[in-house]
DNA sequence: TCTCAACCTG
DNA sequence: CAGGTTGAGA
């Protein structure tokens, strides 16, 4: 996953654009929060005018589509996909609502409206207009909070002067709703309602033709050819910015595949406006008691609409394209690359998407989540080898605490009782082996036993580790009836008693979190308890073992343990005694054991394999006389007997140290 | 007869 | 490392 790719995209959906990028294509305008009516203050008509004015194209099918741009707009106003719904259309959307009065029945926006204004007394009328809303001032800008402050082409001058322009139009909207007063128009301040209801007209139709004009310079900006525009006239949509052709015609040449969800977003949007268009809500029949303020609501929300739906269609058209570009250069890719990239980019931002790229960003950034995550089955990391090399090595260790795991989330998978339970028993009421103050700085305490064992590799686990939580979970079935159904399915039991228990309880790998079993970690710490006993009586192992709930098993078990211990270190001094005798050895007093023995290092190797442990000098002394014994007897031929080991064994046993109390400590490995 | 440790095997 | 066997010792 290409971590760069979609954190781009989502930045660059909603903030900065590339100086260039941004001065071309007018993008900056189109994102979303610049259509954030408290935040852009100022707006400038004459800019609007300026960019209207630079349009070359006058469509001759200008004036008869004047009035057939609000209601399309107004149905497509609704087209706005989710993504891209915005404080924009919501206010159009406010404006409709408004509009909405009870008496005014739904008009079907295939008829024209009746009093389509076409005398040239209004054409005269709104040229003054025209210059009316050219001549509304321009302030500075007070910048969005956050946005940056670069240099930003006329594309963003032109939004906001559409959105002071609208707002100080639905400025006495407003006031009149908020005061209850009766119709007025604040700008000018005009005597009868019949001028004033004439005035509005003129306005909005001027407005229409500005807005006319300024789809035609979208177009033109775009090169979409006159039959498209035409084609979209044809179908009703002459006024409206809604202009799926280009859009889709747009993606098609940049990525050939349609995207299944951008289709759907398109049907939607369709949908939306066909649902709009049955709405009715603009309707120039309404001519009731109040129409100089209809009209003010119409031209108000005509303009807002029918900009709304410019910038957004801007926006959808452009973005794409404005990404892929930003893309490639963020990539520094030839331009046959840009197209695959496009198709990551030009995902729709529908939910589904939106969550998968938030998951691929949290995934590729490792970020962690704190102690409530509580997905624990798909958090457990391969452990790095353990202190000895037994099968134990192969269990996997997790590497984090539990509330920094590795952050590989799921959106719609709840959190199971099982997993909270789990995370509950395996690092919750123990603390298992943290800290041995015996051990040197460096030695890795940071394994809890519990921890260890796995939850997915059970089955990939060496026979002694299952072995070892078969005791572990017998021994808590034993024990902890409360948690009879945390039981392993899949180990062998090895205490018939106790299978069937194992069998009817398909958790019971979740006791591997409790103490009272055999862990790896114990196995480790009896390793190392070997270097000071090799015979240890059962009330060591249970002194030692304090955090294990002994029973049968379990002491047979780490006698067991005990024993292979014993078997392994005698087979070493009879092969070293025997190599020595073969290399000519003479003297016992050759015979010696340190550190640097080979002898040493193996034993090391096997109970101490991390070697993280100082062997105590005890164990050398030990291991050196019993190496002379074997010697002996060797040189002396008793092994002809087939008991000669043991007078040997008898000699070692009695050579057993005291354990150091710090091992009594259930976490001290 | 039972327990334990060594031994053997996997 | 564990399971099974064996033989010594109590």
């Amino acid at each position: 996953m290409n971590l760069s790719l979609s954190d781009q995209s989502m930045h660059t959906s909603s903030e900065g654009y590339p100086e260039e990028e941004k001065g071309e294509l007018l993008h900056p305008c189109f994102r979303r929060s610049m259509y954030d009516d408290s935040l852009t203050t100022y707006s400038n008509g004459s800019i609007i005018s300026q960019l209207l004015r630079k349009t070359i194209q006058s469509k001759r099918v200008l004036e008869d589509n004047l009035f057939y741009l609000p209601a399309t707009t107004v149905s497509s106003s609704t087209m706005a996909d989710s993504s891209q719904e915005d404080q924009s259309s919501n206010s159009s959307k406010e404006s409709m609502v408004e509009l909405a009065s009870p008496g005014s029945h739904p008009s079907v926006t295939a008829s024209p409206p009746a009093d389509r204004p076409l005398n040239e007394h209004h054409q005269a009328k709104r040229a003054r207009v025209e210059n009316i809303i050219r001549g509304m001032a321009g302030s500075p800008n007070a910048r969005v909070p956050g946005e940056g402050e670069r240099s930003e082409a006329d594309g963003r001058d032109a939004r906001e002067a559409y959105r002071e322009n609208k707002r100080k139009q639905r400025l006495p909207q407003h006031q009149e709703h908020s005061l209850g007063g009766g119709p007025g128009v604040s700008r000018g301040g005009s005597g009868s309602k019949e001028e004033e209801c004439q005035r509005l007209k003129e306005q909005l139709q001027t407005m229409q033709r500005l807005l006319r004009q300024l789809q035609e310079k979208f177009f033109q900006v775009y090169n979409l050819s006159d039959s498209e525009q035409e084609d979209r006239e044809e179908v009703g949509l002459a006024g409206s910015m809604e202009c799926e052709e280009p859009f889709q015609g747009s993606d098609s040449e940049l990525h050939g595949d349609q995207d299944s969800d951008f289709e759907k977003r398109t049907d939607s949007v369709k949908a939306g406006r066909r649902g709009a268009v049955n709405g009715g809500h603009f309707s120039f029949h309404k001519e009731g008691k109040n129409l100089p303020e209809t009209l003010k609501h119409e031209l108000s929300r005509a303009v807002s609409e029918s900009v709304d739906l410019v910038f957004k269609k801007f926006s959808s058209t452009l973005s794409p394209q404005l990404q892929m570009g930003q893309v490639a250069a963020h990539v520094n890719i030839g331009p046959e690359k840009k197209t695959q990239i496009l198709c990551v980019q030009e995902q729709p931002l529908t939910e589904e998407s939106m969550k998968t790229r938030a998951l691929e960003y949290y995934e590729s950034a490792e970020v962690q989540i704190p102690e409530d995550q509580t997905e624990a089955l798909s958090l457990v990391v391969r452990k790095p080898p353990l202190n000895h090399p037994n099968s134990v090595n192969q269990a996997v260790k997790r590497p984090y605490p539990v509330h920094q795991a590795p952050f590989q989330f799921s959106y719609s998978a709840p959190l199971h009782e099982n997993q909270i339970l789990e995370h509950l028993l395996k690092y919750g009421p123990h603390g298992n082996f943290g800290s041995l103050p015996c051990l040197p700085p460096g030695v890795d305490r940071s394994s809890p036993d519990s921890v260890d064992l796995p939850w997915d590799t059970l089955s990939a686990r060496p026979k002694v580790s299952s072995t070892q939580m078969v005791h572990h979970a017998r021994s808590t079935a034993l024990g902890q009836v409360a948690m009879d159904s945390l039981c392993l399915p899949h180990v062998k039991m090895e205490c018939g008693d106790l299978q069937s228990l194992a069998e009817r309880n398909p958790y019971m790998s979740l006791n591997i979190s409790f103490q009272e079993g055999l862990t790896p970690n114990h196995l480790k710490k009896a390793k190392l308890m070997f270097f000071y006993t090799r015979y240890p009586s059962s009330n060591v192992l249970k002194t030692f073992f304090p955090d294990v709930k002994f029973n049968r098993c379990i002491t047979s078990q780490l006698i067991k343990w005990f024993s292979n211990f014993r078997e392994f270190y005698y087979i070493q001094m009879e092969k070293f005694a025997r190599q020595a005798i073969v290399d000519g050895v003479n003297s016992v007093t050759d015979m010696s054991v340190t550190r640097d023995s080979e002898l040493f290092r193996a034993l090391n190797m096997h109970y101490n394999k991390a070697n993280d442990f100082q062997v105590p000098d005890r164990f050398l002394e030990v291991a050196e006389i019993t190496l002379q014994e074997f010697f002996n007897a060797i040189s002396m031929t008793k092994d002809t007997d087939p008991s000669w080991k043991k007078a040997i064994y008898k000699v070692i046993c009695k050579l057993d140290s005291d354990v150091p109390d710090e091992f009594k400590s259930s976490n001290c490995v």
